[in-house]
DNA sequence: TCATAACCGAGACGGTACGTCAAGTCTTCAA
DNA sequence: TTGAAGACTTGACGTACCGTCTCGGTTATGA
C-alpha cells in the first residue's frame, strides 16, 4: 500500500457521507448556490477533510453525481437481438432516471460543474459520456454484424443523436409527451426506417 | 407612456456598451471568474448601473450571449426545396458558429449562467431552444406538405435529435471529425433514409 | 445685485423647509447616518437643490443647527451689575437649551460636522464659539471695569472654563445633579471666590 | 475557559497590528476618508478579520485611539502635596498630548467616531472622561483632606471645568497662547484663589 | 410676447465604501 | 496522520451614499 506509514487512517465512511450530503443539498439548491462551507457544515465535517479528498467543488460534485448514476446500474443497452427494442429500452431507462426531479437537479449540477472550469470539462465528459457512447456504439456495431443495420451507417452520428436528445430533455425539462414506453418510437422510427418518402 | 415622468432617462447606449464589454471579457475569462466588478470597471460604468438593468450576473451574461447570437441572424433553416440540403445547411451554420472559439466561450458561459440558478435555467433554455425548435419544425412540416417526408413522421423527435446533437457537441467540445460540409451527412442519411436493413 | 439677470429666482421658502427637515431627521438619526438622499426625499426636493445651496453635508447641518440656535436668541449674558448672577443666568440658559433632547442631538451633529472635515472646522467654530466667547469676555471685562473682578484675572481662561463645562455636559449627557438654578453655584463659587484655603 | 474547544485560536498579534495600522492611516487621512478596506489592505488582513473583532469602523477607531492614549500612561494627576502644581502638571501633560499633531488627528477621529452613532457616543465619552474625572476628584479630595482646599468646594464642578477646558481646546484647535508651562496659571489662579475682588 | 436663463423634482450616472459571504489554506486540540 | 472547528487572506457580492448630470417642466425677467 502507498498509504500506511504512521498516522491515523482515513475514515472511508466519511467519503460516502460527504457525497450523500452533497446530493441532498443539490436537491435543494443549484450548483452555483452550493457552497463548500455548507457541505462541510451539513456533513459535520471539517473543510480540510473536503479539500484533502477533492481539489475543488467541481470534482466533488462530479463524483457525487456519477456515484449516484453508477449505483443506478449505469444502464448499459441490453442485447436481446432486437435493436429497436434494445435502443428503446436504453432511452427509456435514461429518460426515467432523468425525469426523477432529484436526478434532474444532479445532472444539471454536473453540467454546471463542467462548464465552470474548462480544466475539469475534458476529464468529466470522458468519464460520463465516453462510456455511454462506447456502449451504444458497441450495441450498434453488433446490430451491423448481425445484418440488422446498414454496414455504412454512421454509428457515431446515431449515438450522438440519441445522447443529445436525452441531454436536451434534461436541460429544457421537456414534459413527457406521452407514455414513457412509446415515447421514443418516433425517434427510432426515423433513425431506423427513415422519414424521406 | 412607459417612461417615468420625471428624472433623467436611462442611457440606452450604455446597454450595448455593457453587453459588448461582457462579451469581450468572456473571451478572456470563464463565467465563474467573470465579475460584475470587472464588467463595471471595463465598461466605465458604476455597478449600480449594472444592477439597475439586470438583477444578477446570470441574466446579464445570458442577454450578452443571446444578443450576439441574435445579431448573427439566428440561423433559421433555409428553404430551397431540398430538405436534406436545407437541414445540412442549418446544422453547418450552427456548427460553424459553435466552433468559432469566441462563440464557444460565450456558449459555455451561457450554460454556466443557466446552471447558476434554477430560476434562470428554464427561461434561458426556452429562450434559446424554443425558437430553433419552432424554426426546424416549420421547415420539416413544409417538407411533409411538399410530399418529401412521411406524413406520420415524428417531426418533434427529429428536431430534438438535431438540436441535441449540436448541444452535445458544444458541451463535449468534440473536435470536428471531418470537413464541416460533409460532417452531418451520416446523421441526415440515418434520419432521412433510415439505417435498418 | 449679483443675482438678477434672467432666470427663475430661488425659492426662499425651500431654504427653511430643508433646514427644518434636516433638524427633524437629526432628531432621529445621528450625523453619520444622515444622508443627503434622505434629506432630499423627506423635503420633497431634488438633490441638485441641496447642492445648489450648500457644498456638502457638513455646512448644511451646521446651518441647520446654528439656525435653530440663533432663533433661540443665542443667549447673550445679561448685565444686571451682579456678575455672579449674570454668569449663572448665562450658564442656566445654555444648560436648558442643551438639556432639551432634540437640541442635544443637534449640537452633537454640529460637533460631528466639524470633526468630519477639518476645512469646515475653522469656519464653524468661529461662527459658533467665537461670538459666545466674545460675549462672555465683554461681560467679564465690564466686571473688571466695575471693580468686581481682579484686574489681572485671566478672562480668557474663565470664559473657556465656562464654555468647556457646558461642552462636556452635552457630550457626556451628564444628568443634572440638582435644580437648574443652583446647579452652577459650585463652579461660580470656585472661580469667583477660589477654593484654596 | 472562554476559548472555544476546537478551532484555530485568534491571532492576538493581529489585534495590535490592526490598531497600529489604523493609527498610521489616521495620521494621513480624516475619519471620514478612512476606510475599512484600506485598513485591511495596509494591515495585510482580510476584512472578515476586522469585522470579527469590531462591529464597525467607529469602535475600531475608538479602540485604536484609546489604546494609544492608554499606553501613554493616561496621565493621572501626580500627588506631590502641592495641589496647584499637580493640577498644572495634569493640564500640561494633556495639553502636550493634545498638541502633538498625530495625537490631534487621533482625537479628532475619536470625536468623529463618537458622532457616527448615538450608541457609541455614550460608551465612548464615558470610557474617556470618567476615569479622568475620577482621577481628578481623587486628587482634589486628598487636597481637601490635607486642608489645602475648602471642605465645601464643589470638586465635581472643578474637575468638569478642567476637563472641559481641555475638550474645548481640542475641538477649536486653539493654538497655545503662550509657553505650555505657564499657560494654565490663569485658570488655576481663578479656581484656587478666585477672581472676585 | 416671447425668448432667455435660472430654477425645480426626479432620478440616472461614475465612483467608492459598506458589511457579508464563499473559496481554499492554515492552525489548534483531540483521537 | 486524520479529523472537527474555525481563524485566516483574498476577492466578489449587492446596497447605499456622494456629488454630478440630464431630463421635462416652471417662473421670473428683459428684449
Amino acid at each position: 500500500m502507498l498509504q500506511a506509514r504512521g498516522g491515523r487512517p482515513r475514515n472511508a465512511h466519511l467519503h460516502a457521507v460527504i457525497l450523500e450530503t452533497t446530493r441532498e443539498l443539490l436537491a435543494v439548491t443549484s450548483y452555483g448556490e452550493l457552497s463548500m462551507d455548507s457541505i462541510a457544515a451539513h456533513a459535520q465535517v471539517g473543510k480540510k477533510t473536503l479539500y484533502r479528498r477533492w481539489p475543488s467543488k467541481a470534482p466533488l460534485v462530479a463524483e457525487a453525481v456519477l456515484d449516484a448514476y453508477g449505483r443506478g446500474g449505469s444502464f448499459t443497452a441490453p442485447d436481446t437481438g432486437d435493436i429497436r427494442a434494445d435502443l428503446r429500452a436504453w432511452l427509456v431507462d435514461h429518460a426515467e432516471f432523468i425525469a426523477d426531479p432529484p436526478n434532474t437537479a444532479l445532472i444539471r449540477a454536473l453540467i454546471a460543474a463542467a462548464a465552470a472550469s474548462p480544466v475539469d470539462n475534458e476529464a468529466l465528459y470522458e468519464q460520463l459520456s465516453v462510456p455511454q457512447h462506447a456502449g451504444l456504439i458497441a450495441r450498434l456495431r453488433r446490430a451491423v454484424d448481425d445484418g440488422h443495420l446498414d454496414a455504412d451507417a454512421d454509428l457515431d452520428a446515431i449515438a450522438n443523436a440519441l445522447i443529445g436528445t436525452l441531454l436536451l430533455q434534461v436541460l429544457t425539462r421537456t414534459p413527457p409527451r406521452s407514455g414513457t414506453t412509446t415515447r421514443f418510437d418516433g425517434l427510432l422510427d426515423a433513425i431506423l426506417d427513415g422519414v424521406a418518402r
